[in-house]
RNA sequence: CGGGGUGUAGCUCAGCCUGGUAGAGCGCUACUUUCGGGAGGUAGAAGUCGCAGGUUCGAAUCCUGUCACCCCGACCA
């Protein structure tokens, strides 16, 4: 490609709308613009970039036995009220109405789509295993869009979708799923995780997501600093540790007209955060109240709660007014003291005496509060998210805390979806069974800003070879003072062309400070400079986008580097 | 949805408090001198000041409403 003729538009200032690197750099570097909150349009380089990863999916997925397919985006409603997810997907499923007034969703992920194809077409266990793929753009309507095509509202996304005839050979196609995926982003030159993570609104008995790991990424991850064990924050189990002591304080009243945290309190009281106990309350399974009892330092987990047998699921907080009635007082003074409603308590909070906590009684909290002596042993469970330095769930080592992006996720639904859409195909005996299913998803435009994340400098992005726009540019330095140069750069980039090595051109004429910052801004890997001196000297400034120097290399020297 | 903030030239922003001729830098166009790390000069094009009402002799500026976008908290590839 000659970059005179390519619409490369790119800009000194970076643009108020972004505020992390990678969605700064899409923008800066004319790879994106958006169009609105959470809607973008792909220019040409952008899209380059975007094929480019495609492409690599969609060869490690065909290379995996995977048969790639495209389903619409527009989804008829009934499909979605079959398996329940109508209603319970919630806000985030974008739905319309054609001019017959016919229901229908912007599909935002297809288990219902292709559980269906597989009830028209599959009649027999000889046509299973099957694992159907796409590359298509997905919506959600996300509560709030941000980071730029880390979380757009319209994504690319490959998900696939496979069907077995027993739970032997979907954990057989998920691990084949697995392995592929690691090839996958290893192709993309990212540094990666897989841990163990929620099923979510997908569902299911198994799921483990990818994570691209930067500090800009919006999930949290537990890893052991010696074991494998990695998981999403969401399930990182916690364990119960030590013991509780003995009371050694008597229970005391203490006023905190204005205290309506924990750490307000502590801070009044000059107590440590570890002592003090906080309540939340949630609606329970059975349309009642529960409360839940954590140690005043650590954080909720919803997920882990909302998967507690009392708990209604989702999580749902009570209102003020509801706290008002239970417990008399205002949210912000609640103790377990007394037996106002049931409590569940994290194993941490389960094991603390002469803890801290609310008086039920507006403006007061207690001080040398105790379990059984002073409130009704509750019930435990793992309600926490786990902090650094943790024991690690598996007994080896300690939790330490990462942050990544999430750019993959597998799942064994089992027969969720089949069930629920009535598939059944005939066994070898004859008889009806319902497949068991998983699906595995990739998100290929988030993907592209992850790999952003993890590779840039002061200077722009740095694509690996295998994503890159183009993997070489040859530049020209004052093509007008000299023919050859001219002469010698078009003969280069026809060679490197011919031998199918992917080369773009700067001819634009430009300085070469400008010109060289584009290059580099756009992540260029490899840069050959084309000059009077060097052509006089037979040879080419050749400069790879990480190294510090550029170096002189003859024109064989160069076919050989890019030759593999 | 709650909390905070921003809408003025293609981009980044000033002007608004204290109402009175629409501004800067970058980018763009032409000419010119330059020509190995985002060049200098000269000339130029470019904005119904988000939109709608209101107050006023007069509104980018004050008031009301509305829309859009961004950031912080509950969702997920």
């Amino acid at each position: 490609m000659r970059l005179s003729r390519f619409h490369l538009i790119t800009l000194k200032e970076v643009p108020a709308e972004a505020e992390i690197v990678s969605h700064k750099l899409m923008i800066r570097s004319g790879m994106i613009r958006k169009l609105a909150a959470g809607i973008y349009t792909w220019l040409p380089l952008g899209l380059r970039v975007l094929r480019k990863v495609e492409a690599i999916v969609r060869a490690e997925m065909n290379r995996a036995g995977a048969l790639e397919a495209l389903a619409s985006m527009v989804l008829p409603a009934e499909l979605w009220q079959e398996s329940g997810r109508y209603n319970k997907y919630g806000p985030e499923l974008l739905r319309l109405k054609d001019r017959h007034h016919r229901d229908f969703v912007l599909g935002p992920t297809h288990e219902e789509v292709f559980t269906d194809l597989i009830r028209r077409d599959i009649k027999s266990y000889r046509q299973l295993p099957i694992n159907l793929y796409q590359i298509q753009m997905k919506f959600r309507d996300e509560i709030r869009p941000r980071f730029g095509v880390m979380r757009g509202r319209e994504f690319l996304m490959k998900d696939a979708y496979s069907f077995h005839i027993d739970d032997a050979d979907l954990e057989r196609e998920y691990q084949n799923m697995r392995e592929t995926y690691k090839r996958v982003f290893t192709r993309m030159g990212v540094d990666f995780r897989i841990v163990r993570a929620d099923t979510g609104a997908i569902g299911g008995d198994r799921s483990e997501e990818f994570q691209v790991l930067a500090n800009t990424g919006e999930d949290q991850l537990a890893v052991s600093d010696t074991s494998d064990y990695a998981a999403n924050i969401e399930v990182a189990e916690t364990r119960p540790q030590g013991t509780r002591a003995a009371p050694a304080k008597t229970l005391q009243k203490v006023a905190t007209p204005t205290q309506k945290t924990c750490e307000d309190v502590a801070a009044l009281l000059g107590v440590p955060l570890e002592t003090t106990l906080k309540l939340i309350v949630v609606k329970s399974k059975d349309g009642g109240l529960v409360t839940l009892a954590l140690r005043g330092d650590h954080v909720l987990n919803a997920v882990k709660a909302a998967k507690h047998a009392d708990v209604a699921s989702p999580l749902t907080l009570a209102s003020e007014d509801e706290i008002r009635a239970a417990f008399g007082c205002e949210p912000g003074f609640l103790g377990p003291i007394g037996d106002k409603v049931r409590v569940i308590a994290d194993f941490a909070a389960l094991h603390l005496a002469d803890f801290v906590c609310g008086a039920n009684e507006t403006g007061f909290h207690v001080t040398g509060a105790n379990w059984v002596r002073d409130a009704a042993e509750p019930a435990a469970a793992d309600l926490r998210n786990a902090v650094e330095g943790d024991p690690s769930p598996d007994g080896h080592g300690h939790l330490r805390l990462v942050r990544g992006i999430e750019v993959g996720q597998i799942f064994q639904n089992g027969p969720l979806y089949t069930k629920a859409l009535g598939v059944t195909v005939l066994d070898e005996a004859g008889k009806e069974l319902v497949p068991t299913a998983g699906c595995y998803g990739i998100g290929v435009s988030r993907t592209v800003g992850a790999v952003i994340e993890q590779c840039h400098d002061d200077a722009g992005i740095i694509w690996p070879d295998s994503i890159a726009p183009w993997r070489v540019a040859i530049c020209m330095i004052n093509p007008k003072n000299d023919a050859n140069v001219i002469a010698i750069a078009e003969d280069l980039y026809a060679e490197f062309d011919r031998r199918g090595i992917d080369v773009c051109l700067d001819d634009r004429g430009l300085r070469p400070g400008a010109m060289f910052a584009d290059i580099e801004l756009i992540g260029i890997p490899h840069r050959i400079v084309v000059s009077e001196r060097g052509v006089a000297a037979g040879m080419f400034e050749y400069r790879g986008r990480r190294d510090a120097e550029s170096r002189n290399l003859s024109r064989d020297d160069l076919f050989a580097m890019f030759s593999n």
